[in-house]
RNA sequence: GCCGACUUGGCUCAGUGGUAGAGCACUCCCUUCACACGGGAGGGGUCACUGGUUCGAAUCCAGUAGUCGGCACCA
């Protein structure tokens, strides 16, 4: 086993570290054999184990040393006796080919050792300070200081025969960093074969548990047991769970559930119990079943019947071998089923640098300070945000932009607040089957959302619920919702329009308040209570009676039929008109102050989109007058541009307009159009993709490019008008 | 040594066959009565490299390089 002989206990293998390679030195020893003038040199990196060694081992093909098998070596330094072995372990080729067998201090050695029946001998302490096994020479020293006294001593003896450099990579105590040592040492061990078997069938069988991802999670967690070792699971700290194994005056051994039962069986009440305790990750291995009240027995009962298995355990990767595995292990042996289905790994969090944290490097983040600095749900949100499964860089700029955020968030609710008068929120409010085009756009996005980011959630796709939140509150919501709703909600004349109007905005809020609950949980209960109309009447059915909270309300599953493609689409031609025309605005450089005259020409659909939503259209382009004609009107000093499907706007700009400069936007823009119509025009020209790609995607650019042509050929004329 | 992942605009990252995206940073304009932790308009990437499959590749395959990680070994 490995031992740590600072906090003198045995440690499985998950808990060693592999310390930075440190300067080794490969010492080569020789090794006097008896009765001859001949040596055999050993070499070793832990040259006081010598005063352990038990034999000599060559392979069994070395012709240099096959006429020395079964000779016998006077080991330098102790006096004794050991033999030369042969055994097919050895490599020939590295070092002399000759390895010292300490069967008692090195896992290899241990190995050898029981396939040759050697003695097996332990020089060290508990601390490792040699014993009395050393020899009055050395006991007493620490193992580094007998090190180099064997050292010396051989080289005294003229035994030394060189001493290299050699980088090693040493194993280390994971919590103290104190190099280990091998040992023997009699510990309890879990025989691991039967459960390692059972999670095995599981994962064939039935591909359980799902990990997310699946790569490379499942194939790591697969191979990892079916290379599994038996695990030692006593620990000689105070810390923990005591073995449940008592011993008797004649060291008989009696593993019972409790000291009365060991006493029962033991047929004696003179019982000490082991002094060791459980790994801990022993005793977390039956955190599934043993927190829910478990017998000790296979048939389920209260808590566990209700909740074992459960769904989901989302956790981080170096976690997967300690803790989810043996939960696999234990559970199936002892409930006999799966604790769990699906395994969220996530990823971890590394310094701007892209570097583990480490306390070493003092490189780590105080969540506190985070919390402290921007807000709890904006750091929470931000780690939702970045749950992708990957490692990512730690970058307090994301927090900030989440902190911003949870800030809209309060501000538009804030608005909607101020007013509020006469609104309450009112489900029924949204269930409009003649509404205006805004109306009927946020409440298809708002339902989309919902479906989406149920989606999403149910994938684990948890950055990608954060990314369709964020983009449907800010974008969607605040930048174009509460403008276009803005005059009818703050209107100075009260009634039912103004009533309806704000009732609708706040029942809106009020759901995205509750998809925003579990990313952002503080913020969103805050404003909740916050609106008219919220109250435990709005709690999930089973909790009805309980107090009004947003934490007990039901998860927004959106509404498939609330999907409006046409209101989407009209929205769309609204939102290119504004933002065409502001485009204008700013690089022709118009004051914000300045009201402009925008001229409309499009198809009669559009048309009568952008005249029913005048006064809007009017009011974010800042304009004075919307004209809608067949075909523009405007003078020559007009700014233009063009719309999709074939539209086209300009704004008159008398006295304003630098003809050359506006030459210049629109040749820009024509030629975006070009580099693009030539690319697609390549696609059609080849056969090949005419005939092999699918049809509507030949026609989506057959689509695409009659669409270019009409802008390119609009553009043309305007800029022709110019000259 | 074996296995795996990653390499996308200045930065941090999404995006698994069909016109390259976000946040931050950057440029210009704006103290318009929810929010300057804000609003509006922009610029910026031959998706590490080479080759292959395909009508079509950031996306699939192979190789190369770099980065990171897991496992094994280390007399």
């Amino acid at each position: 086993v490995n031992w740590c002989p600072r906090d003198k206990t045995v440690l499985s293998d998950l808990e060693v570290k592999e310390e930075t390679k440190k300067d080794g030195k490969l010492v080569h020893l020789r090794y006097p054999i008896k009765g001859t003038d001949a040596v055999i040199t050993v070499a070793t990196t832990r040259p006081e184990t010598m005063l352990g060694d038990t034999a000599v081992a060559v392979n069994p093909e070395d012709e240099r040393y096959s006429k020395f098998i079964g000779s016998e070596i006077e080991l330098p330094l102790t006096g004794r006796t050991i033999k030369i072995i042969a055994d097919s372990y050895v490599d020939s080729s590295f070092g002399t080919g000759a390895v010292k067998i300490t069967p008692a201090h090195d896992p290899n050695d241990y190995e050898i050792g029981m396939r040759h029946g050697l003695e097996q001998l332990v020089i060290m302490n508990d601390d490792a300070t040699m014993n009395s096994n050393a020899g009055p020479e050395f006991e007493g020293l620490d193992r580094f200081k007998a090190r180099e006294k064997v050292i010396e001593r051989f080289d005294e003896l003229g035994l030394l025969d060189k001493v290299e450099d050699y980088e090693i990579a040493l194993p280390a105590c994971e919590r103290c960093k104190t190099i280990l040592e091998p040992m023997l040492s009699e510990q309890w061990f879990v025989k691991m074969d039967e459960m390692r078997d059972l999670a095995l069938e599981l994962m064939r069988d039935e591909s359980i548990p799902r990990f997310s991802p699946e790569i490379p999670h499942k194939k790591v967690y697969t191979s990892w047991l079916e290379n599994l070792k038996d695990w030692t699971i006593s620990r000689q700290l105070w810390w923990g769970h005591q073995i449940p194994a008592w011993y008797d005056r004649d060291g008989n051994i009696f593993v019972a559930r409790s000291e009365a039962e060991a006493k029962k069986k033991a047929g004696t009440e003179e019982l000490t119990q082991d002094e060791d305790v459980l790994d801990t990750w022993f005793s977390s291995a039956l955190w599934s079943f043993s927190t829910m009240g478990w017998d000790g027995s296979k048939d389920k009962s209260g808590d566990l019947a209700a909740f074992h298995p459960t769904n989901v355990l989302v956790t981080g990767r170096d976690i997967i071998f300690l803790w989810v595995s043996r939960m696999v292990m234990t559970s199936m042996k002892f409930v006999g089923e799966k604790p769990f289905s699906d395994v969220v790994v996530t990823g971890t969090v590394l310094d701007k640098n892209g570097q583990r944290m480490s306390k070493t490097k003092g490189n780590g983040i105080d969540p506190l300070d985070v919390f402290e600095k921007y807000g709890v749900d904006a750091t929470r949100m931000t780690l939702a945000g970045s749950a992708t499964g990957a490692d990512f860089a730690w970058r307090d700029e994301r927090v900030e932009s989440f902190r911003n955020f949870a800030n809209k968030i309060w501000n538009a609710t804030r608005f909607c607040l101020l007013n509020s008068d006469g609104a309450q929120v009112d489900h029924s409010s949204l269930l409009f089957s003649e509404g205006s085009v805004a109306d009927r756009w946020i409440r298809s996005r708002l339902n989309r959302t919902a479906i989406e980011v149920n989606r999403a959630l149910s994938e684990y796709q948890f950055h990608e619920a954060v990314q369709l939140l964020y983009h449907f509150f800010w974008d969607d919501f605040c930048d174009w919702y509460i403008e276009l709703a803005k005059d009818e909600i703050t209107s100075a004349e009260a009634g039912p329009a103004r009533d309806a109007a704000r009732t609708r905005i706040i029942t809106i809020i009020e759901i995205a308040l509750r998809m925003l609950h579990p990313f952002m949980p503080y913020l969103t209960e805050e404003l909740w209570l916050k609106l008219p109309g919220t109250s435990n009447e709005l709690n999930h059915a089973a909790y009805r009676s309980a107090t009004a909270t947003i934490m007990l309300t039901e998860f927004p599953n959106g509404n498939a039929s609330m999907i409006d493609e046409s209101a989407e689409a009209e929205m769309g031609a609204v939102i290119e008109l504004i933002s065409r025309a502001r485009n204008i605005r700013a690089e022709m450089n118009i004051k914000p102050s300045d009201r402009i005259t925008l001229h409309v020409a499009s198809g009669p659909q559009q048309k009568m989109v952008f005249a029913a939503n005048e006064s809007q259209i009017l009011k974010l382009a800042k304009a004075s007058e919307l004209k809608i004609e067949d075909a523009v009107s405007a003078p020559k000093a007009s700014a233009r541009g063009v719309l999709t499907g074939g539209g086209e706007l300009a704004v008159p700009l008398e006295g304003l307009i630098d003809f050359g400069k506006e030459a210049e936007r629109l040749a820009g823009q024509l030629d975006k159009l070009k580099t693009e119509n030539e690319r697609l025009a390549g696609q059609l020209s080849n056969s090949n993709f005419v005939e092999r790609a699918p049809a509507e995607k030949v026609q989506e650019i057959r689509d695409r490019v009659s669409e270019i042509e009409t802008q390119m050929a609009a553009l043309k004329l305007n800029l022709e008008a110019l000259r």
